[in-house]
DNA sequence: ATTGAGCGA
């Protein structure tokens, strides 16, 4: 299941967003987009977790939590299918 | 040197 993080602070990298995740499950693969150009982060990110049931569970724990000083948002990425 | 809704190299 792919997770869309956003509002994390601008010095949160994709290693952290590893191992913040990896607390409720399992993660494949979790990288914080940066700019092409400036190489700064954009403030959002992605998460790949492979069981679904641990993927929600995250999403719920924490979403709308505290990670390094700011409250972020998690929720489901965008579905292929719609959009 | 900066910002803060939104979906990616």
């Amino acid at each position: 299941m792919n997770i869309f993080v956003a509002k994390l602070n601008f010095r949160t990298t994709s290693e952290q967003l590893n191992e913040y995740f990896s607390a409720y499950g399992t993660v494949t693969s979790a990288k914080v987009i940066f700019d092409r150009e400036t190489q700064r982060s954009k403030g959002f990110g992605f998460v790949e977790m492979p069981d679904d049931e641990e993927a929600e569970n995250a999403i719920r724990e924490l979403n709308e939590s505290m990670m390094d000083g700011r409250t972020i948002v998690v929720k489901k990425a965008r579905p292929k299918e719609e959009r």
